[in-house]
DNA sequence: GACACCTGTAAGAACTTTCTTTCATGTGTC
DNA sequence: GACACATGAAAGAAAGTTCTTACAGGTGTC
């Protein structure tokens, strides 16, 4: 990713890594790609649970996610990390501040 | 801060900076340190909630607040952003996420 | 068919966060 | 005293997030 998502991006990016489950899961996938049953033993959570946290990272642009069939024909959706590199202080937030969409209302 | 906040320190900062109040209260801060009823009145909403965001941003130790008086007598409290500096590659993450506490249950 | 593995989704409970309103404190000035 | 300004905090509604349970589909092997 270009080294500078919009203001509302970089919440998304944020929320999703503001977890303790979601921070593990990159954790994993930093260790090399993975699919959703294995992952979610490795992690130890249930499926539709990780199910759940894999689509706010991928959201988010942190994770991607492809499927494809295993030798035995299997459909297995493999998660990766992308490259997402970040660097968070006051002077970058305000400048991501800015390009805040303003509250309706 | 050192260039290592644990796993649990760094999810909790993480979700201070992931709303966009949040965001503007640190981007408008970066710009000097100000005072809660200013900053109310410069970001535009209520007081209460601008004490709420606040006292999220100061546990995380993205900003830090000082009382003050002022020369008509009157109890100021000053916040200013703190010098945090965070780098998030999946990587960092990574390492961050060996730091957690496990979850319990 | 029954079982192993893979995928996804939907409903509802439980919990947390966000926000408003209301109250109580103080100072100094007219 | 009434008003301007400052501070904090509590109660409850509203909204969002997290998590479980239960269901749907698929492949292949015994």
């Amino acid at each position: 990713m270009a080294d500078a998502p919009s203001g509302d991006q970089l919440v998304e990016m944020l929320a999703a890594l503001a977890n303790p489950i979601r921070l593990r899961i990159v954790a994993t996938l930093a260790g090399g790609r993975d699919y959703v049953s294995h992952l979610a033993r490795e992690i130890g959570i249930s499926r539709p649970l990780l199910h759940m946290h894999l689509q706010k990272l991928e959201a988010a642009g942190l994770i991607a996610g492809r499927l494809e069939l295993s030798d035995d024909g299997k459909a297995m959706k493999y998660y990766e990390v992308t490259a997402f590199d970040l660097h968070l202080t006051a002077a970058a937030l305000a400048a991501a501040a800015q390009t805040l969409t303003p509250k309706e209302s």
